[in-house]
DNA sequence: TAAAAATACTCCATAGGTATTTTAT
DNA sequence: ATAAAATACCTATGGAGTATTTTTA
């Protein structure tokens, strides 16, 4: 029979890339780490890692199969002493939380001092990262929750907020006539399309359309693409949340004309299989935005 | 740490009711199972079974909330031994499943033998129960899939089959002269219902129309109720799988009107979340019905 | 008195430690 | 030479057994 220490081993050699950091990491021998996982392949019959002296650490095809039962495996644990603590009167757990950059610059000092002020006792680990990497530790359940665009059909979701999304002009551009830009006036704009990938909701959209969509800048780095636009080189399309600590006059930024927003939200795989203090965390959130 | 083997041994002195059987039925000593319940309980430090000899055991609150995870714990074990088969080119496995009479009697025997005949190292348990039972079974994850009537909201559901109504008249009722019934006509008449509820969906939709129910009968059998009807002492309202194997003259049943059908589906908690033979078992399930 | 769970004790399997070797960069 | 994993060997915790006692119907 595996043992659950052996499983908190595997997960912990996986999320460390290496076994004698996985040891350190929960302050046991390198050997002791080298047995558990050489057990746990042997009770299984298949092996789970490759390990190529100075190479990295390879799983298995079959290893990431057991890895998704064991971390399912490991969140059970974690409910139990969670619902045993919430017996006896205190409540603990952790909540593995997910951001991408403007949440993490707008809304998570708040939610985090609310949600310590009244569960005090519930750490809170953060990760930040892409909408793509995001919805990837929510299915591999390497997180308990995270912040999503909708749409996103394939997690259960909580809607928080509408960012409403802007056009950042250069100087002298004839779209700065008006007081609002719609997608159609972009047609046939240069435009600056930024890693973060912000702006692809709207870019969707116009393809949608049957627009002509003209992606002539890729950056990684929102401060270059306000270099670019500077120089006249293109326009971008922005959430206003997003913008609100970059340094740009107001004077060249048009909001956009078009009902849809950036819908901000909380996802998750199953709300209704979420521990109690993810469930808590939800409520919290959705009221701070109420 | 709690143990593997120990979670095992606690669902099952929960499932017999009692130590002694649950080591019988694990093939171990009676004290090896009080042994490790009592390292359970000291290691999460509550009590989770209260134990008065002579009387039945007695699952405490915090106890139903840990077994929950534990089932929960166990069926992922399952899973990583499917997946470990499967790569080792043997698919195995267990599929619990539970259906209720009209199911068992008409559909269950075509679905085993077909199952059995492409996966025959996958084996396949059986419990009967009413819909409100298979529910539970399916909350509290003690079975992986069971056959449910639509609408059923709180599950994944997969559609298989429309059952018509019918409705059984006693001999010289007037309403014999139409060749259906519709459920307005049968707004005076006396019902008789019976305990397995297979009326309940046109009561409730009666009740909906703002119609008067007469719920006059209530029997725990089926033959019951046919002798209450032959006296001329009410209707019953069945679907046409429940009839079959009936002794009941069809010159006194009528087909009930309405474009609502006793709908049977395959019900479960999450179909993502299945194992790999369970959603086999879907498939195959679904075709059979195609 | 019988039946079920707990206790006392014994044993051994194994998880984890230290020391060392192997292997590849 | 260095760094990471494996191997050898040892120890001790605790899981599971047998025998027995406790408790209540």
């Amino acid at each position: 029979m595996p043992t659950i220490t052996q499983f908190e081993i595997f997960v912990k050699v996986i999320d460390e890339g290496s076994f004698t950091k996985a040891a350190q990491a929960l302050n046991m021998s390198q050997p002791a780490v080298s047995h558990a996982i050489a057990a746990l392949e042997s009770e299984l019959g298949v092996t789970l890692l490759v390990r190529e002296r100075g190479k990295d650490l390879i799983v298995t095809d079959i290893g990431k199969r057991v890895l998704f039962q064991i971390r399912n495996i490991l969140n059970s644990l974690e409910k139990i002493d969670q619902e045993v603590s919430l017996e006896k009167g205190i409540i603990t757990g952790t909540i593995r939380i997910a951001t991408f950059p403007s949440v993490t610059a707008h809304f998570l000092p708040k939610i985090i001092s609310t949600f310590q002020q009244i569960r005090p006792n519930v750490s809170l680990t953060f990760k930040e990262g892409s909408q793509e990497e995001i919805k990837g530790w929510l299915t591999s359940r390497e997180i308990d929750i995270g912040f999503v665009v909708l749409p996103c059909d394939e997690l259960n979701t909580i809607p928080l907020v509408k960012d409403r999304y802007l056009v950042m002009l250069p100087d002298h551009h004839p779209l700065l006539m008006n007081r609002s830009v719609c997608l159609s006036d972009l047609e046939n704009e240069h435009f600056i399309i930024s890693n973060a990938g912000y702006e692809a909701p709207m870019i969707d959209l116009m393809r949608k359309q049957k627009m002509t969509v003209n992606e002539k800048y890729n950056t990684s780095n929102l401060n270059t693409s306000l270099a670019l636009i500077k120089e006249g080189l293109g326009v971008l399309i922005l959430p206003e949340l997003s913008l609100k600590y970059l340094a740009y006059p107001k004077s060249n930024i048009r909001p956009l004309e078009t009902n849809h927003y950036r819908h901000i939200a909380l996802g998750l795989p199953s709300i209704k299989d979420a521990s109690r203090v993810v469930q808590l965390f939800i409520q919290i959130t959705k009221e701070l935005f109420e």
